[in-house]
DNA sequence: AATATTGATACTATTCTAGTATCATTAAAG
DNA sequence: CTTTAATGATACTAGAATAGTATCAATATT
């Protein structure tokens, strides 16, 4: 089980690709070619990053992407929220009915405090926090 | 994406039923109705529990199961890691090969830090401690 | 007109998770 | 010694989630 699967991982390389040549227009090709992942799957993650309003894209030749929002701005709970939807550790399997189990349901509460932490760890992750040479990197490194 | 995924939780749920007759034989036809999980399905979970050592089983007529070790004793996590794997949030994208990418690898750092909180939290937990009328649970629920 | 790009959409493949079924073996009860 | 209620071992099926591919249309540059 990944916390983040591959898909995610995929938007999170392409934007920090992206990220670190904010003036170029770069396109799907140049995307999967430095970042060995087959250009049918960047076409299709990036198509999601358009619609999702992460990317601007522009058509014909000489067209591609580039960020639709600064860096600092783009946050990786969003985009795994995106991609393989909201984290959800627990998933009742009593129907929400009042557990039949006590002993089960105390389960359900630590599960939910795992779960909350977790969203308490990824929130302050940007993709310019992912950045190592930025100072928003180096602030994260030491609070984390 | 569940934590805990249903063969664990079934797993749970028969172990908290049986520590709670521990002097009982306890059969799996019993635990089927008792915890609403299929007849298929309970014997399986059971199987697994047998061949790992939870549970000690006796045939023939009268026969079923009891607790090989008292419920303080066994670990949640261990259990997960029976049923359902080592938690690992972390699935390497680059073959173990120095990452290409350095900001994706200060993503792998955020998640395994992530990863060891989420086994710090689960590490304290035991059947025994999922029990709410147990002393074990309430300093577990007081603590968590 | 040719070419390199994205847009939209549908499809296939793979892997993981969940659940079922069958036959053999055992032990108790009558 | 037969019946019955149980587990042991094993193989199989089904469903859901994840991952990846392919195709045709539209667009902008050269």
């Amino acid at each position: 089980m990944s916390l983040i699967k591959k898909n995610t991982d995929y938007a999170i390389r392409v934007l920090c690709y992206m990220a670190e040549r904010t003036d170029a227009v770069v396109s799907a090709a140049e995307l999967s070619n430095e970042l060995d992942i087959s250009w049918s799957l960047t076409r299709k993650i990036l198509q999601e990053l358009s619609h999702e309003g992460y990317v601007k894209s522009y058509r014909g030749k000489g067209g591609g992407f580039t960020l639709e929002m600064p860096a600092h701005h783009i946050s990786v709970l969003e985009l795994i929220n995106t991609f393989q939807g909201f984290i959800q550790f627990n998933k009742c399997r009593t129907n929400g009915a009042t557990c039949s189990n006590i002993a089960y349901c105390e389960l359900r509460n630590r599960v939910s405090h795992i779960e909350q932490q977790v969203i308490a760890e990824l929130k302050p992750l940007t993709i310019a926090s992912l950045l190592t040479h930025s100072p928003a990197a180096l602030n994260q490194t030491a609070g984390g």
